[in-house]
DNA sequence: TCAAAAGTGTTGAGTCTACACCCATGT
DNA sequence: ACATGGGTGTAGACTCAACACTTTTGA
């Protein structure tokens, strides 16, 4: 390689780019939904809560662990994104409204395989059309209701400890992180318990969530958890879920309606006054 | 790999995961600096220029174009952050005050050796410990000018085009973008003339300034810019410069007399008042 | 009738912007 | 003396959180 070449082309013909040893590169996707939960009264509305896309492993490593959709780039020349896009639909049948790219994880050790490193993104389905199921290899795919909060420390000591909590059914995970900076407006976590997920997908959720909530006030990112058409409740509801704190209906309203062009369209049989249906304004 | 392994060792031993077509994987970084340049009077201060560091290619392909500090991930084990790191102090001598991950850019194509994604990084060097030299492999290593900026298109085109400019002594490198759409506040640019960039640095390169741009409100990033006693002017004067536009210095004081300490010292020999020198605030 | 959500109006606290003004320095 | 940046004060504009209040529906 330090010999000396007269043209690119020439070059090129002679550079055997593949001779070095390098890792083998993953895609991971968290993929969140905004979903709703059955509720008692009639004339109350579905309670939201933000929900994030786990596999089973059916194979090893981690077989029987929850992991994160994803898998190898294998297929010449695609991208990360479209390989990205690629699982998702062989996940949940539908295509994600958007794909963000959150970092690459490449720590010593994440893979027992060896050394193979994963390109992670956060994407967002919308609830309208959201129907999970294993595919390929997967052997279950399933909608986990999540939480990632900081825990109070007992008493005196000023680690900043997160939890992760997921929830489907009977079964629930948990990892705890701690909180070790924060760069750009991104904080960044080291994992004091990884939990029963597979790989270092614990981490990778983690800082998922925390994207995902310091993006909250973007509000073209939550249009995509929504129908074309929604209630401007609703869009609240998704900014609480992902913020985790209420807000004041007639603020949120004020806030918001530049951002959106009324149709004509109401609800009904929802038990109380009909709500008007707004669109994305796309200006 | 459809076979049935009774245990994770059992199949960890007979896997080889890279018996797969895969890709090589590169690591390329965006190194910022707030460089000043001299000025007439002795009473005014330095001007102060957005900065990126480039190197001139020594070798094909591309060789003699100017491109990004960078390399392959070829040591086992290494991350990519900790690949990042060593490749900008190769070049600069500097340890990075920050490294901030802004996407794999693995589009088809953008590399003519074949099937390579490069794992992009944006990266803040402070003004004072600054003295770049062409290292290792790379030819030559200078600090450009660096200017992104929307352009106003000739009457009617609705078309968003963006201007990237840089200058380095004599030697100037433009390119042009489109605007393609907004995700998670973050922009997205498509190349327009990629002008006489290496690879797609071009984009990566406008990328990274736009995503600079969008954090220019994040004061711990823009501490990494100056050395660790500075005055309250030459930070205003670091968030001016990333930001492109003018401040006025009484709001600004009040904005962020809150996050930083004052020192008992002052500058001297200025042709003007001395000022004050603060520091970060750690809390 | 009534609980729940839809939707409007208002007030006061706090923040931000723009500008006016004085201070200290080296040549 | 004076241009230049350092630094403080303040009035008006603007934004936003909080609360009060009216409307409309399905059972």
């Amino acid at each position: 390689m330090v010999e000396e070449y007269s043209t690119e082309e020439e070059f090129l013909k002679k550079y055997d780019y593949k001779s070095f040893e390098r890792p083998s590169v993953t895609v991971d996707i968290a993929v969140f939904g905004v979903l709703g939960e059955e509720v008692d009264s009639y004339r109350k509305d579905e309670k939201k809560s933000i929900s994030l896309l786990l596999v089973k492993r059916g194979e090893h490593p981690f077989k029987g662990k929850w992991a994160l959709p994803g898998g190898f780039l294998t297929e010449n020349d695609e991208s990360v994104e479209k390989c990205a896009e690629r699982e998702v639909f062989s996940e949940t049948n539908v295509k994600p409204r958007s794909l963000f790219p959150i970092g690459t994880f490449s720590a010593k050790g994440r893979d027992p395989r060896g050394w193979i490193i994963s390109n992670a993104f956060v994407s967002v389905v919308s609830e309208d059309g959201v129907n999970a199921k294993g595919g390929d290899d997967a052997a279950e795919a399933r909608w986990f209701k999540g939480n990632f909060t900081a825990v109070e420390d007992s008493e005196g000591k000023m680690k900043k400890l997160y939890r992760l909590s997921m929830t489907s059914g009977d079964t629930t995970l948990c990892a705890l992180f701690e909180k070790t900076g924060c760069h750009f407006g991104r904080d960044e976590f080291k994992v004091v318990d990884g939990g029963d997920f597979a790989f270092d997908h614990a981490l990778i959720i983690a800082t998922a969530f925390s994207i995902l909530r310091s993006v909250a006030g973007d509000f073209d990112m939550l249009f995509d958890f929504l129908p074309e058409r929604f209630t401007l409740t609703s869009l609240q509801k998704v900014q609480e879920t992902i913020l985790g704190e209420t807000l004041l209906p007639a603020n949120f309203r004020r806030k918001v309606e530049k951002l959106v062009v009324e149709t004509d369209e109401y609800t009904s049989g929802a038990g109380h006054r009909p709500a008007k249906l707004f669109m994305k304004k796309v200006d």
